[in-house]
RNA sequence: AGGACUAUAGCUCAGUUGGUUAGAGCGCUGCCUUGACAUGGCAGAGGUCUCCAGUUCAAAUCUGGAUAGUCCUACCA
């Protein structure tokens, strides 16, 4: 091992060699166990919360691994339809072309191109986060097998009726010309206004005012040119008499009737409202209830169309609509068209008033623009119809959220889920398997030729395939069973199914794992047709953000590239990573002025092992977690510190050779047999280690990797390192140790180590290979990997609980000096002698059997041990239980120190026992309390009372000098 | 508008079924280059657990309310 802990040097040749000897593929033996990575864009890289449950997933993986589970971590990437094409597109532009001069063809090949050149990023950034997952079986959304089982599910599910195609209303984005499902739509509040139009009544109808027009309010005065109705509450008397008459629609002449519908509110504005079925969804169901015509007026861009045209609900296009649109409108953008329309009704005195408005306001989540609704032609589906099994699936229990709060938001979306719309009008995906002829007659099979026997279609009849391709996540949805080979291959799905744990973030709850659910247990049916969960556990992770709670996103320019943390970078490369090839030039500037103020010296290296502890150990469960480089840092350390401890181990159970930092030959550690002497020291860690190995398997259990990392970090540190091998050191530097002391405490030492490392590796896997091959000639190991050896299970048989108590005694004495020389003053390196005194049977004891554990770590020349008899000198005091710690006063310490360190001892102690006093002054308090407790509450007030007895006669011990 | 979640040390967060001296990391203060580690050691400071009320012998923990923040769903045109 090197002298110094670099992690680069060690973590790549392990992680090859792990592949190369194909560790990370099943083993064949033991019960299943198998995690389905949620795919990343194939085109896209890493980031930190990508990161973050890669080693949840691994951790896991691993472990079940060591437990002799015959474990899968299947991998794989989706293609990420939108947000691909968006990206080759963007580099078309940069050559001034679009897909359109390309052709669909060619279009397709450069997006090929462009995952063959950017696709191995994702796999990359995996190995070097250490995951063992088996690539053997990766496997992408695209690949033949996986679009295969796309085919196989679109055309099973039309034939049973649960899928379908209709001219309905869909979330339309006018930048990218595809619709979207309503989950991809961010509602976000924007400032506009609310502009009051005044819509002249027809046949000189006035209102019982005696006005001759209605006022309509509207965020969206475009749609003007599509309305096909007013409406107003039925119970509304301002307006009763009015329905069934008509109002003369501005600009475009339309006679359009007032309808009543309780849809409308009577206190919100006039009370009137404009109805435009095809270009708003509430409108559409009024307009639909009330038979309002459907009249669309914009194009796919969202520009007004020369001419309007008009449909029944059905979809069937009205032949004879005059859609006749005011001049000058024609090619208009829905924006430009507003501005003309608002200022059109100022000249012709019908725009009533202008008001500021705070709406919601519906935006592409990958486009950002703002999304039209839009009547076309979609493919759904009718998830409506399938969302009861998924419901009871996670009811009765097959299912399980971790952490439980989930479940609600799941139950609450599931119990108003809508039907899906999974056609995208984009070139990238997989294209729908739906033919046409000339007529509009629809054919659904898995080909064309399919199409034709299935249909009996006569050869001469032209057909057409659908242009369309099919949402990313409808092939996602399939991914527990089709990267497994269905529909051809059972052999591995019945094998992992149903998968133990997915292991992803809230945020995809319903793009992805509620579409899961419905189609595995849609799919996949045991022997008696009875449909599998597709996982049993799913674990919610939170999202990462940046350390002040920021959502990490590439426009704010404060993502975080887990590589970097990992290799380190240096401020300049990080600010040019961040501010190149963005979307929005301008936040450049603010984004560099923030990166060079929060990193200063950009990252250091790291290093993978702690960056993995470091997100371990922000795994709790809550919702948000933010991310701070300084917790990494403290966590690199803690990675050193392991090492060190290592090179201590190496030190005292490998020869010496002299001038040089190579190691010996292993020295006698037990290896062979032998007798053995184990010290308290020695049975104490091992004691401790069983309750540690204890509560690191309960950890697994119930998902707290922050729990059981903070568990780990504070049993290497505070006990294994802090006190352990500090008290291996008395034995090994003592030259009185006999053969059976040396290799007792060799033994435990180097056992420990070994067995810790195993405990720690899921987490830490790099660090702990190293260290573990390295003790090999002293552990007596000879397995070829210890991501192969068995995972390390508690033995009550070494809980030794005299050990443990004996070995609290001795850290409190300890600790008592410690504090002394820590509050007087006085150096370190200044050995000192310290007196026992009124310390009973069991005291001397423990004083006895460990004299040479005090001297050592108390720094003591000398201990005396007075009886009840003996006269103490004047002396700064520690108690421990009874016993008194004394440290003389001669030459030593400064009295007026020394009482002010009473002072402080004898107030904290008063104020302890006033409190433990006032309970046991309480009648209700003793009669009421458990036995068990009150008698804690008694023994705790003696104690106090002894001690502060004692600090004040220390006082006058000090006053009389 | 409805719902969910959060509020604990300067910062980021733990705190399991009510009984702890309320913990950790980072930061801070003092001392120390002792033969694994200064990426270190030892000692220490720092909290009216957001506020109010209630239940209880006992509340950071349970109940109700308030305030602040985050998110989701829906939406008044």
């Amino acid at each position: 091992m090197e002298k110094t802990y670099q992690p680069s040097s060690i973590e790549t040749k392990h992680y090859e060699h792990w592949e190369q000897s194909n560790y990370f593929q099943p083993s064949g033996n033991g019960a299943p166990y198998s995690i389905m990575i949620p795919p990343p864009n194939v085109t896209g890289t890493l980031h930190m919360g990508h990161a973050f449950q890669q080693t949840i997933m691994d951790a896991l993986t691993r472990y079940h691994r060591m437990m002799g589970r015959d474990t899968l971590w299947q991998p794989g990437t989706d293609h990420a339809g939108i947000a691909t094409q968006m990206v080759v597109e963007r580099l078309l532009a940069a050559d001034g072309k679009t897909r359109h001069d390309l052709g669909r063809e060619t279009f397709i090949d450069r997006v090929w191109q462009w995952k063959a050149q950017s696709g191995g990023t994702i796999s990359s950034q995996m190995r070097r986060l250490g995951d063992s997952v088996d690539w053997t079986r990766e496997r992408f959304t695209m690949d033949e097998g996986l679009s295969e089982a796309v085919r196989e599910v679109f055309v099973r599910l039309f034939d049973e009726g649960l899928l379908y195609r209709g001219k309905r209303l869909v979330n339309w984005d006018p930048k990218f010309h595809t619709a979207i499902s309503d989950i991809e739509v961010e509602n976000k509040e924007e400032q506009g206004s609310l502009w009051h139009f005044r819509y002249p009544l027809a046949d000189g109808v006035t209102t019982v005012d005696g006005k001759s027009y209605l006022v309509v309010a509207t965020t969206r005065p475009e749609t003007m040119l599509g309305d096909s109705a007013v409406a107003v509450h039925p119970d509304d008397e301002r307006y009763t008499a009015l329905v069934g008459k008509y109002v003369e629609l501005p600009l475009v002449g339309r006679r359009i009737p007032i309808i009543a519908d309780d849809y409308v509110e009577m206190d919100f504005g006039t009370g009137c409202v404009k109805i435009t079925p095809a270009h708003d969804f509430n409108d559409y169901e009024v307009g639909k209830r009330n038979g309002a015509q459907l009249i669309n007026i914009f194009d796919k861009s969202a520009a007004v169309l020369p001419v309007a045209e008009a449909f029944e609900y059905s979809g069937k296009a009205l032949e004879d609509f005059d859609g006749t649109l005011p001049d000058g409108y024609a090619g208009l953008d829905r924006f430009d068209a507003r501005k003309k329309i608002v200022a059109e009704f100022d000249a012709l005195g019908l725009l009533d008033s202008i008001k500021d408005h705070t709406l919601m306001v519906p935006r592409g989540d990958r486009s950002h623009d703002v999304i039209e609704p839009w009547l076309t032609d979609q493919w759904y589906v009718a998830a409506t119809k399938m969302a009861q099994p998924a419901i009871d699936a996670v009811k009765n229990g097959d299912i399980e959220f971790v952490p439980k709060m989930y479940e609600n938001e799941y139950y609450n979306w599931m119990n108003n889920i809508q039907d899906w719309c999974i056609s995208r009008q984009l070139w990238w995906g997989h294209q729908i398997p739906a033919w046409y002829d000339k007529d509009g007659g629809v054919y659904v099979g898995r080909s064309e030729e399919e199409v034709r026997t299935k249909y009996t279609l006569d050869p001469s009849l032209e057909l057409r395939r659908d242009e369309d391709v099919l949402d990313t996540w409808f092939s996602s949805a399939l991914w527990t069973f089709s990267t497994l080979g269905w529909p051809h291959d059972m052999d591995m799905v019945r094998r992992f199914h149903p998968t133990d744990v997915l292991v992803t973030g809230f945020d995809i709850i319903f793009f992805w794992v509620a579409r899961m659910i419905m189609m595995t247990l849609h799919f996949i049916k045991d022997e008696n047709g009875k449909g599998i969960i597709p996982f049993k556990k799913i674990y919610m992770t939170g999202l990462i953000r940046d350390e002040n709670g920021q959502k990490m996103s590439k426009s704010k320019g404060n993502v975080i590239d887990p590589i970097d943390l990992i290799d380190g970078i240096d401020l300049e490369t990080l600010v040019g990573k961040r501010t190149s090839g963005m979307m929005q030039p301008q936040l450049a500037a603010k984004i560099e002025k923030n990166t060079r103020k929060s990193f200063p010296d950009g990252f250091a290296e790291s290093g993978t092992d702690a960056l993995r502890f470091t997100l371990t150990s922000l795994a709790s469960l809550s919702r948000d977690i933010n991310f701070d480089v300084k917790r990494l840092e403290g966590y690199r350390n803690f990675c050193n510190k392991l090492w060190n401890a290592a090179r201590l181990v190496q030190m005292n159970t490998f020869a010496q050779v002299e001038g040089s930092d190579e190691l010996g030959a292993p020295l006698d550690c037990g290896q062979h047999g032998g007798e053995m002497e184990f010290s308290l020291a020695d049975r104490w860690i091992r004691s401790r280690f069983q309750k540690l190995e204890a509560e690191v398997h309960k950890h697994y259990q119930q998902y707290r990797f922050d729990l059981m990392s903070q568990t780990l970090y504070s049993f290497i540190w505070d006990e294994y390192c802090s006190w352990y091998l500090e008290l291996s050191k008395p034995v090994f530097w003592n030259e009185n140790s006999t053969d059976a002391q040396l290799r007792g405490t060799r033994k435990t030492v180097v056992g420990v180590l070994e067995a810790l490392l195993r405990l720690i590796h899921p987490i830490m896997p790099f660090i702990s290979e190293e260290i573990w091959q390295s003790l090999k000639p002293v552990s007596g190991e000879t397995g070829d990997s210890i991501m192969l050896e068995p995972f390390p299970m508690p033995n009550n048989a070494s809980i030794d609980s005299a050990a443990e108590a004996d070995l609290e005694w001795v850290k409190g004495v300890i600790m008592g000096v410690r504090n002394i020389r820590g509050e007087l003053n006085i150096a370190p390196s200044k050995a000192i002698s310290v007196l026992l005194a009124n310390g009973d049977a069991e005291d001397k004891r423990r004083y006895q059997e460990n004299e040479a554990f005090l001297k050592q770590l108390a720094k003591l020349d000398n201990i005396q041990w007075l009886e009840a008899a003996d006269q103490a000198p004047a002396s700064s005091q520690a108690l421990v239980g009874h016993l008194k710690v004394l440290v003389p006063m001669a030459g030593l310490i400064d009295v007026a120190a020394e009482k002010a360190r009473i002072a402080k001892e004898v107030e904290k102690t008063q104020k302890e026992l006033a409190r433990i006093e006032g309970k046991l002054t309480n009648e209700k308090f003793i009669s009421k309390a458990p036995d068990d407790v009150v008698a804690k509450e008694k023994e705790k007030a003696e104690a106090l009372n002894s001690k502060l007895i004692d600090l004040n006669a220390q006082v006058a011990q000090l006053d009389a000098l």
